[in-house]
RNA sequence: GGGUUUAUAGCUCAGUUGGUUAGAGCGCAUCGUUGACAUCGAUGAGGUCGGCAGUUCGAAUCUGCCUAAACCCA
């Protein structure tokens, strides 16, 4: 390259990522199509489709995009397939939510005119979450962008569940559910938030029948006292052993109800006397069919109260609460009420509080498919990064239940169940309204069925009921039906990895493994890599309702792309939540403003009408190359192995220091011109070039735009040589490891010195003499050889590297692992300075001599410890000695 | 109630199979600016590793108990 003229002092991040990124995807970098490479496939976590970018898209997003840029830059066939989810009851409720703003109640619509306004919202709202991916670098492959309520896709839940359905695992059934009164519809378990509440314990007295007697029973929930059909006590207890057989009366209502023992009540709870409510709780539900007690359904779908409360019809559950509990004390039959912490159910997304329900669901059978699901997570077929996941996951998959499927609702994939009757098994399972009259004409042997005798199941599936299948749909929406993959399929699957929050796992994760098995005989993914959860400095989750979240994309355009990516992962440690700092996003930009300065500085030094070549031919007699040659060879094997156990963190913070740290401080310092105001000699800046080209690509997957700036600014390329495609750097080469270790004492010598101008108050560019003896000859040829290193960053006026030199009078001194160094500071010198700075030195090598000795005077280390231990002990101690007996000299002849 | 995880400088975190007088970044302090970068440079001060007990020649690292916190499941 040649001299550019007018490079800014500062990086200017948006014009820089507008233009790369367009230019990336013209000339279709992220496309992938099947090839004969190996291939490195990741299927995004679909976001909602109506979602905006927050915290945590960002940092999912960017620990993938991190991957996939490397897997590319490694020469793999990197396919990174993005896409949405529909979010059923997300969507749906948003959209209720519109509708009403505008006098229009759900209840008014058909099905078909509601899902017209929910398209309408999807297409105004949806993909802008994906766009938004874009700003923060995102190397997705776009043309395959994949929607899981899109057609080819809907087909393939559909083909799911009748697939299921046959194989006998989807069944029907009357069971408990988790109802959410405000979406009316039945969730899954993993649906339901337990939170901590204060909460009021009512105890309640019911009478005996014919009897003064009374029971106390005790409750959270007295709104339910109107569904009781039972109390029950413990066999054993002897405080209501002759009560059992007898008859309560249920308050209120009046009803008449059976006294009943069962080993499930616990004496010690609450009064030992438990209400059963089989309607309104899973345990009672279990009892009242052991028993065979009556089921009375007093809550409306909506939450309020039914006809057959009795009492307080059309009131809304928590209103009719305290209703009820008034009307108990007026009479007389309230004995107290203690306040209490217990864990109630909420929605997970409309927050509302759950009820349990008795109604008729949809149900998958969990136990057989869950097993290869199990077995290949604890045989590391599918890895879990950080391993200790799998400890829940185990848990989960131990103690998993049957998976409620069907959702009321009406935004997502419409069962395929067709109704014929009124009968619980009068339904046949079909593709379409003409098969299922065909099924249903012969399954009821009614050959006088009319189509219009037939109708849909009005419910929609659960929208994971859909994303389990994503690894495959994305690739083949036909393979379930077909069970022939296609050569998408067949060269994509199993993906490498997956990237998500340890919080999906088993609405996602672990579902996925599921179908993988289920459907396709194989893992859907080799790797999971769990990152934590954005949090706020004060541990809190981001969210909206806090107002807590900062806007990603004005993070982006205050610290660019490059320094907003390089903040977060700074912050994320495998596994560990990430406790968010606009600090560190800070941090990132002033590295991209570190990195773009080292640059400009380079092009700085460049004659006029001079071309420059990079190059990495070093020097064999230059110190500095074969030592910054080294640090990188050996930072990349570092760096292979953190990427190879999911420590990005760790490989980012390791290049970072290596182009702050060692290039920007130490080596482009020494390549400087001897002279200031001169340009750095023509071999030094080609070199300087040809590392930082080098530096580039270490740096491309987490910084991706920056890098390509200066990458194409360094030469001319064309499209094939853009730093996006570039092949990863040869990890092969030489580590040159006599020269680190000897560039290493030159930079400690350098350091002692620049401590005692600092301590010593010298003004900083107060020209020196300094006499180095070293420790031995060897030593003293090596640095002598090098003394041109210790002009370049030390203000000197004369060096001298002397085995036998002297100390001058009233000249500051340090050692360095046994080589010493003299300042002479004829008046300049503050003597109790002096003094005081190597007594603290030698205090310091002091103590750590007495704790070797320590050791080594201890019989049983030395007889017990092995030889290369206690060597090493010795050598300690020897080098200590040596170190204090020079401090000593020095402190003496100072003193004389 | 069952289970899991965590506890290391002011903050956020490293610390591989037990052998470093415990490391990093941020923050802090001192000094420095017409010399690539103050979105910068140089230097420095901060922990004995939650507590107790044990195993061991030796423990931040292994074991037990305790304390605290977080998460998951009932």
């Amino acid at each position: 390259m040649s001299k550019i003229k007018d490079i800014p002092k500062q990086y200017n991040p948006s014009t820089t990522e507008e233009k790369w990124y367009s230019y990336w995807e013209e000339n279709g970098y992220f496309n992938s199509q099947p090839d004969e490479r190996e291939s490195f496939t990741v299927v995004i976590p679909p976001p909602n489709v109506t979602g905006v970018l927050h915290m945590g898209h960002m940092l999912n997003n960017t620990i993938q995009d991190v991957l996939v840029r490397r897997a590319r830059m490694l020469g793999k066939n990197a396919c990174w397939v993005p896409g949405t989810d529909h979010a059923s009851i997300a969507t749906e409720a948003k959209v209720v939510q519109k509708l009403r703003k505008e006098g229009i109640k759900k209840s008014d619509l058909s099905r078909d005119e509601f899902l017209k306004h929910a398209w309408n919202w999807t297409d105004e709202h949806g993909g802008i979450i994906l766009q938004q991916l874009k700003k923060l670098g995102a190397s997705c492959d776009w043309q395959r962008t994949r929607f899981t309520l899109e057609d080819e896709l809907y087909e393939t839940v559909i083909d799911c569940f009748i697939e299921l359905y046959h194989r006998g695992m989807i069944y029907r059934g009357l069971r408990m559910v988790n109802w959410d009164p405000a979406a009316q519809t039945a969730l899954s378990d993993e649906e339901v938030i337990h939170k901590e509440v204060q909460s009021k314990f009512y105890h309640v007295r019911y009478p005996i029948k014919d009897s003064d007697e009374y029971v106390t029973i005790a409750t959270t929930r007295p709104e339910t006292i109107l569904a009781d059909t039972a109390v029950c006590v413990n066999p054993d207890d002897e405080r209501f052993r002759h009560l059992v057989g007898k008859t309560v009366i249920i308050p209120m209502v009046n009803r008449e109800v059976p006294v009943i023992a069962d080993e499930y009540v616990d004496p010690e709870f609450g009064t030992g006397c438990l209400k059963i409510t089989p309607a309104h709780d899973p345990n009672d539900y279990e009892l009242g069919i052991k028993h065979g007690l009556e089921v009375i359904d007093i809550l409306n779908a909506d939450g309020t109260m039914a006809k057959e409360a009795k009492f307080y019809i059309g009131e809304d559950r928590f209103k009719a609460r305290k209703l009820i509990a008034k009307e108990l004390e007026e009479l007389g039959l309230l004995m107290k009420v203690e306040e209490m912490s217990n864990k109630v159910g909420y929605s997970e997304r409309t927050d509302v509080v759950i009820e349990p329900r008795l109604s008729l669901q949809w149900f998958m059978k969990m136990d057989e498919i869950s097993k290869p699901a199990l077995e290949n997570v604890m045989n590391d077929n599918v890895q879990f990064h950080p391993a200790k996941f799998k400890n829940s996951y185990r848990n989960w998959m131990e103690n998993i239940r049957d998976w409620c499927i069907s959702r009321q609702l009406w935004w997502g994939h419409r069962i395929p169940a067709w109704y014929y009757g009124d009968g619980e098994e009068e339904f046949v399972i079909a593709r379409t309204a003409d098969e299922a009259f065909e099924k249903a004409k012969e399954k009821s042997g009614n050959s006088s069925l009319t189509a219009k005798d037939i109708r849909q199941d009005e419910d929609v599936l659960d929208t994971w009921f859909s994303s389990w299948l994503w690894p495959i749909s994305v690739f083949d929406p036909e393979f379930i039906r077909t069970k022939k993959a296609n050569k998408e399929l067949e060269y994509y699957y199993p993906t490498q990895d997956l990237v998500t929050a340890p919080e999906i796992m088993f609405f996602w994760v672990a579902r996925m493994i599921m179908a993988g098995y289920a459907f396709a005989g194989e893992k859907p993914f080799s790797n999971v890599y769990y990152h934590g959860i954005v949090r706020d400095e004060k541990r809190r989750k981001m969210s909206k309702s806090l107002g807590n979240s900062p806007d990603p994309l004005k993070l982006i355009e205050q610290y660019g792309a490059d320094g907003t990516r390089v903040g977060m992962l700074f912050a994320s440690p495998a596994g560990n939540d990430l406790l968010f700092d606009e600090n560190l996003c800070e941090q990132g930009r002033n590295f991209s403003n570190k990195i773009w300065n080292a640059y400009r500085f380079l092009t700085m030094n460049m004659a006029e009408g001079e071309t420059y070549t990079p190059s990495t031919d070093i020097d064999p007699e230059n110190l500095a190359d074969k030592w910054i040659s080294g640090r990188i060879q050996t930072t990349l094997r570092e760096m292979e192995d953190d990427f190879s156990r999911y420590r990005l963190n760790e490989a980012l913070k390791k290049i970072y220091s290596l182009v702050w740290d060692d290039f920007c401080d130490w080596y482009i310092e020494v390549c400087k011109a001897d002279e200031y105001g001169e340009n750095m000699p023509k071999k030094n800046l080609e070199r300087a070039l040809g590392f930082f080209e080098i530096l580039m690509k270490m740096l491309h997957p987490f910084m991706p735009f920056i890098t390509e700036e200066i990458w194409q600014q360094i030469r001319d390329r064309s499209k094939d040589e853009a730093l996006t495609i570039s092949p990863w750097p040869e990890i092969r080469g030489e580590t040159y490891d006599d020269s680190v270790a000897l560039f290493g004492t030159i930079q400690s010598q350098i350091s002692a010195i620049r401590n005692i101008q600092a301590e010593m108050n010298l003004a900083p560019r107060a020209e020196l003499t300094i006499i180095i003896k070293p420790k031995d000859k060897k030593l003293n040829d090596q640095v002598k050889a090098a003394g041109w290193i210790y002009k370049k960053l030390l203000p000197v006026k004369q060096i001298r590297f002397d085995v036998s030199a002297e100390k001058p009078k009233a000249s500051a001194a340090a050692v360095v692992n046994g080589s010493e160094i003299y300042i002479p500071l004829e008046g300049l010198i503050d003597l109790q300075k002096e003094r005081e700075r190597i007594q603290k030195e030698i205090d310091r090598v002091e103590g750590f001599r007495k704790s070797v000795v320590g050791k080594l005077s201890n019989e049983q280390f030395v007889a017990n410890a092995p030889e290369a231990v206690v060597d090493k002990e010795r050598q300690k101690k020897a080098d200590a000695e040596s170190n204090l007996e020079k401090l000593k000299a020095q402190l003496e002849e100072f003193e004389s």
